[in-house]
DNA sequence: ACGCCCTTGTGAAAGCACGCACAAAGTGGG
DNA sequence: CCCACTTTGTGCGTGCTTTCACAAGGGCGT
């Protein structure tokens, strides 16, 4: 025995490290859909969009799965990283606010490729709770602490008007619900133990615009210079 | 020419910090319509849900707009963080793939209050092709090119199948648009000097299921042997 | 069986990002 | 006019992230 473990790799993946993992997962998916049996460090960096030292120590996290000379195994690293998100189990999903987003997002094929169980939908409008959506009945949203503890929600959806975000998340959250993801334009605040995720429309377009608008900048003398006619 | 210029504050903002003004930008509106004239770090990080030191240091990459004794004046901060962002201008979007997740976006009422205009839809589908979304004429893929020019379009926006993703946008790059904000679960190839930005909903579950199943895994020995009983 | 060649896994270094803590600066009261 | 108080702007230490570069490891051809 080892007297002092050496302690290849702990209990803790790099936040930065675990943001990546889904995206090389999606790309061996894609490789062993083209029947790819092995694939490099090189090879899929490039497919997923990285550089390839910082695929190999994302990797290296998780423990030695690769081959040294000839690379990692297609299917042996789709399942060690799902095992690893989680994904060997299903998780159940409540979507609140069934208007345009939730609709979407509720119609969206990919949820139950991927290990997540849409398992309610709700909203507050008379005039909505009853409809299908996606062969589901909307549920009010006065029954959301039983969908939760009956369905086993796992992660709460809020894609509610910005107002009524933060009292449906404390709904959430007293229910049991420790993973949040919001498509609230709002700040959440939640208490410790709780993960929030938001993702925001809004604030992806506008750091577009920032870059954009530098873009022009830099050229913008140079174009000024150079042209007469109208833009 | 001086060849090491004490420059105060160079054209080089931290993209940390790009991505959190638009946080505060909402902050500040939303303290705006409350009347608040102006406000202090410690009060505007905790509206925003961030730390006060950093939400200082970001605000002074643009320049010293506070008061020291006061906080800085809403109006004002807006202007600024607007004008460095490049929302004084207007920006037209175009969206490609009028499906579920394009009219959601579509009909999305928060695009126009903040600069950005939706100047055109446009799908592939002949079913889709004309149809009226969110009060426009759903065009044909075709007319891409012209459209990008003629609507002088500056963003766009990929919602289509994950297999027409990287086509749609090479029609875009080779039309000149220079930004691209992709919802397809697709890693995006574009040339240098194309900013793409990517929504990805299956990513967020996954992070969050990584984490849900932390803490089960710390949990889940205590909780076993404890509970006979629910809570 | 052996050695060549390819690719992994990982130290080490450089670059960012974060947050503390405090001097500087401005306000308002006396 | 001056002082006490408040709050900004930032220097600095710390930790995380990225990238480089290469030794160690393993397959494959001969
Ligand atoms: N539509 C988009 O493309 C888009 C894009 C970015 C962000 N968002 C954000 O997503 C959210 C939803 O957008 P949308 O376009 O679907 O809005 P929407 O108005 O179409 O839908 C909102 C739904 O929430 C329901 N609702 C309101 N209060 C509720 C409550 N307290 N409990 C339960 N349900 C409640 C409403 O009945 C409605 O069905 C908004 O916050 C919006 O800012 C939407
Ligand atoms: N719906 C969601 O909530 C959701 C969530 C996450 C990601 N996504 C992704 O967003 C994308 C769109 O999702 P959706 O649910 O709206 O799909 P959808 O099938 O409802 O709509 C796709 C639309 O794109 C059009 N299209 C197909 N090929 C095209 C092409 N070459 N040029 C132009 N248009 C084309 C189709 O005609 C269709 O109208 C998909 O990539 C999906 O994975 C959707």
């Amino acid at each position: 025995m080892t007297p002092r473990t050496p302690r290849p790799r702990e209990r803790g993946i790099p936040e930065a490290t675990v943001a990546r993992l889904p995206v090389y997962l999606r790309a061996l998916q894609g490789l062993n859909e083209r029947g790819t049996p092995t694939v490099s460090s090189e090879d899929l960096a490039a497919v997923a969009g990285v550089n390839s030292a910082k695929l190999r120590k994302d990797l290296s996290h998780l423990g030695s799965y690769g081959t040294r000379g000839v690379g990692y195994d297609v299917d042996y690293l789709i399942y060690q990283i799902s095992r690893e998100l989680g994904l060997t189990q299903d998780w159940s999903v409540a979507i609140v606010g069934i208007g345009n987003l939730g609709r979407a997002l509720a119609n969206y094929g990919g949820f139950g490729t991927r290990g997540f169980r849409i398992a309610a939908l709700l909203d507050a409008d008379a005039a909505v709770v009853g409809d299908r959506v996606a062969g589901l009945a909307v549920r009010h949203i006065d029954t959301l602490e039983d969908v939760v503890r009956g369905e086993d929600v796992a992660i709460g959806v809020i894609a509610t008007p910005a107002a009524a975000a933060q009292g449906v998340c404390d709904r959430f959250v007293e229910a049991g619900v420790t993973s949040v993801l919001n498509f609230a334009p709002v700040v959440l605040n939640v208490p410790p133990g709780v993960d929030v995720r938001k993702v925001d429309l809004s604030i992806e377009l506008q750091i577009l615009a920032f870059h954009e608008q530098r873009k022009s900048d830099g050229h913008a003398a140079d174009r000024a210079e150079r042209t007469g006619s109208p833009t």
